[in-house]
RNA sequence: GGUCCAUUCGUCUAUCGGUUAGGACGCAAGAUUUUCAUUCUUGAAAGAGCAGUUCGAUUCUGCUAUGGACUACCA
C-alpha cells in the first residue's frame, strides 16, 4: 500500500524566514497539493538560548501573504501534536531512554570546557578532534567510567548529555530523490549530542527523527545544508528499528549570493539593496529593520513565481506560473542540483509582468495607500478614475510604489515644468499656438480621445504647425514634461475643463528660455 | 585540513549519445511613436581542463581545477 504523503516544513523561531527557506516551505507544500498529501508546520526551537520573541507570527504571516497553506501546525492543530518541540519533552525522554537503554547511545559528562580544550589541542597538531569510536574511551562518559561513578553524578545532578553510540566502519547509504545514492563511511561521523540535560531538551538530530516518525511524515525536503547529517538521521532511524517507514531525502540546492561567494545571507539584501526577507522584520533585540518582499512592493504570486523557478524549471521554455500550475507541474525531476545565485533582476521582472496583467481596478487598490503617501485623497476620486489612470501607466512600472511617479500628474496639476522639456519645445510664440489650441478644444462636442485626436491632428495639419512641437507643449503644460502615456488618453480621462485650464496655467507660467 | 555535493551564455536554465547547443533576465542596435515608456525585430554571449568508453560525446567513467555545504551541548 502506497503511504499517504505528509510533508514538514520545520524552521525555527530564531529570526525572520529566510528567502531560502520560504522556497523549502514552497517546495514542500507544491509537493503536498500535487500528491494530495498533507503539509505540516513544526517549531523547531528546541535550542532555548536562540529564541527570538515575534518570529513564530512571522513565519505564520509570510507563508499566509505567499499562499503557502499549512494543515497541520502550531495553529491549525491536527491529530499529531504538539507541533512545538518545546512541548515534546516527555516524548523526547521516552525515545532518548531507549536508545540508552539498548545500548545505542551513552551518556557523557565532558564539559564544553573540556571539549573546546580537546579540539585547540588537535588543531595545534593539525588534525581535527572528533568525539567517536576512537576517542570515546578516553573522554569521560559511561563508556569509559564505572556504573557506579555513572549513577552517583547523575543522581547527584550533574550536568551531562546523550551521545549517540555510532559504530565505526560502516558503509551508510542516503538515498536522495534529486542526488540519488550518497554513500558515506559512519568513520567520518562523530557521536552526536542527541540530548542535553542542562535544558531537558533533545537536539535537532534526535527531535527531527521522532518527531518525523511519530508525525509519519513521508518525504523530508529541506536545504542541502542537511546533507551532510543525512546519514547520521539513516543511522538514527536504524537504532530506533523504523528503518522501513524512513522517509524519502530530498535535498534542495541552496540560494546564493548574487555576486560573489558563499550562500546568501541577511547581510546580502542591505549590501545589495535588495529583500532577503518575505515581509519587514524589526528585530526586537538590535531594534534593525531589515526589508521585505511585501513592504517593497512585490506582489506575492510574483515572488512565488520566481521562487520556483530557481531551482526548478518544467522542462520547456515556459516561465510564468501561478501557484495551480506549479502543483500541477512541479517534480523534484526537474529540481536543480547545483546552488542557484540569486538573480534580483529577474525578480523584478516577474513583479513587472504580475503588474501589468493585474486588472486595474485591483491595482488601483493596492494604489491607494501609495495616493495616502503622497498627500492625495483618495476619496475625492472616483474608483472608476483611478483604475483608469492606474490602467493607463501600469505597463511602465514595476513595483506599486512606481505608479506614482508614472501617473502622479492625474491627480494633481503640474507645480512645475522640466526644464529641458521648456528649452526643447517653448518658443517664442508658442503660447500664441496654445491659445489656439484652447479655442480649437473648446469648441469640442464630443471629448473622447477617439473623437479629439482628428479633430487636433487636422487643425496642426492645416495649419502646417510642426506637430512634434505642438504636441509636446501641450503635453507640457497637462503632464509638466515630456512623458506618458498617449496625450489623448490623458485629455480624456482629465476632462474638458480641467485640460484647458492647466494649458492656461502654462501659458502664464511657462517662458521660453534664453539660448 | 577532512567528508560530502556540484560544474552549459554575466545570471536562471533546456538538452535525458547524433541539435546551426534552445529559451528567459540583463545588455547592445534597429523599428514603431506627437513625448517617455511599452511593444516588436535583430545581435553579442556558454558546454572548466585533461584523459578514457564509443562510429559519435555537453550528455557516460576517471583524474585535476574551481565553487558550495558541513565539520557545536545551533538549526
Amino acid at each position: 500500500m502506497e503511504r499517504k504523503v505528509r510533508v514538514r516544513f520545520a524552521p525555527s523561531p530564531t529570526g525572520p524566514l529566510h528567502i531560502g527557506g520560504v522556497r523549502t516551505a514552497l517546495y514542500n507544500y507544491l509537493f503536498a497539493r500535487q500528491m494530495g498529501g498533507s503539509m505540516i508546520l513544526r517549531i523547531e526551537d528546541t535550542d532555548s538560548t536562540r529564541f527570538v520573541p515575534g518570529a513564530e507570527d512571522y513565519i505564520n504571516e509570510a507563508l499566509q501573504w505567499l499562499g503557502i497553506g499549512i494543515d497541520e501546525g502550531v495553529r491549525e492543530g491536527g491529530e499529531y501534536g504538539p507541533y512545538k518541540q518545546s512541548e515534546r519533552r516527555d516524548i523526547y525522554r521516552r525515545y532518548v531512554k531507549q536508545l540508552l537503554d539498548a545500548g545505542k547511545a551513552y551518556y557523557a559528562f565532558d564539559t564544553p570546557e573540556e571539549l573546546d580544550a580537546k579540539r585547540e589541542e588537535a588543531k595545534a597538531e593539525k588534525m581535527t578532534f572528533q568525539y567517536d569510536a576512537s576517542t570515546r574511551l578516553g573522554m569521560r562518559n559511561s563508556l569509559s567510567m564505572p556504573a557506579e561513578e555513572v549513577k552517583a553524578l547523575i543522581d547527584g545532578g550533574h550536568k551531562y548529555v546523550v551521545r549517540f553510540k555510532i559504530d565505526p566502519d560502516r558503509e551508510v547509504l542516503v538515498n536522495d530523490l534529486i542526488r540519488g545514492e550518497v554513500r558515506i563511511n559512519s568513520n567520518v561521523l562523530d557521536d552526536k549530542v542527541l540530548y542535553k540535560s542542562a535544558d531537558d531538551l533533545p537536539t535537532y538530530h534526535l527531535a527531527n527523527i521522532v518527531d518525523d516518525h511519530l508525525m509519519e511524515v513521508s518525504h523530508v525536503i529541506r536545504g542541502e545544508e542537511w546533507l551532510p547529517s543525512a546519514p547520521l538521521h539513516v543511522l538514527l532511524y536504524e537504532a530506533f528499528g523504523w528503518t522501513d517507514t524512513m522517509p524519502q531525502w530530498v535535498h534542495l540546492p541552496l540560494l546564493l549570493k548574487p555576486d560573489g561567494k558563499g550562500k546568501l545571507s541577511k547581510r546580502d539584501g542591505d549590501r545589495l539593496g535588495f529583500p532577503v526577507f518575505p515581509l519587514e522584520w524589526h528585530d526586537p533585540k538590535s531594534g534593525e529593520t531589515s526589508s521585505g518582499y511585501r513592504e517593497a512592493g512585490y506582489l506575492p504570486q510574483a515572488v512565488i513565481n520566481f521562487l520556483a523557478l530557481l531551482g526548478w524549471n518544467p522542462g520547456d521554455d515556459r516561465e510564468m506560473f501561478g501557484m495551480e500550475d506549479l502543483i500541477k507541474e512541479f517534480s523534484f525531476e526537474h529540481c536543480s542540483k547545483k546552488g542557484a545565485k540569486f538573480d534580483y533582476e529577474k525578480g523584478k521582472w516577474f513583479n513587472h509582468e504580475y503588474l501589468a496583467a493585474m486588472p486595474d481596478d485591483e491595482l488601483a487598490e493596492l494604489f491607494k495607500p501609495v495616493l495616502a503617501q503622497h498627500g492625495v485623497d483618495a476619496a475625492a476620486f472616483s474608483d472608476e478614475f483611478i483604475a483608469k489612470a492606474v490602467g493607463l501607466v501600469k505597463n511602465r512600472c514595476n513595483f506599486v510604489k512606481d505608479l506614482w511617479d508614472n501617473c502622479a500628474f492625474f491627480f494633481k496639476a503640474p507645480e512645475a515644468y522640466a526644464e529641458k522639456d521648456i528649452k526643447k519645445r517653448w518658443k517664442e510664440g508658442t503660447d500664441v499656438l496654445m491659445r489656439e489650441l484652447i479655442t480649437v478644444l473648446e469648441g469640442m462636442e464630443d471629448w473622447g480621445a477617439e473623437a479629439s485626436e482628428p479633430v487636433v491632428l487636422g487643425w496642426i495639419k492645416d495649419h502646417e504647425y510642426h506637430m512634434g512641437n505642438v504636441m509636446n507643449a501641450f503635453r507640457l503644460t497637462v503632464v509638466g514634461e515630456c512623458k506618458g502615456p498617449h496625450m489623448f488618453l490623458i485629455t480624456e480621462l482629465l476632462g474638458k475643463d480641467e485640460t484647458i485650464a492647466r494649458i492656461k496655467r502654462g501659458i502664464d507660467n511657462i517662458k521660453p528660455v534664453e539660448a
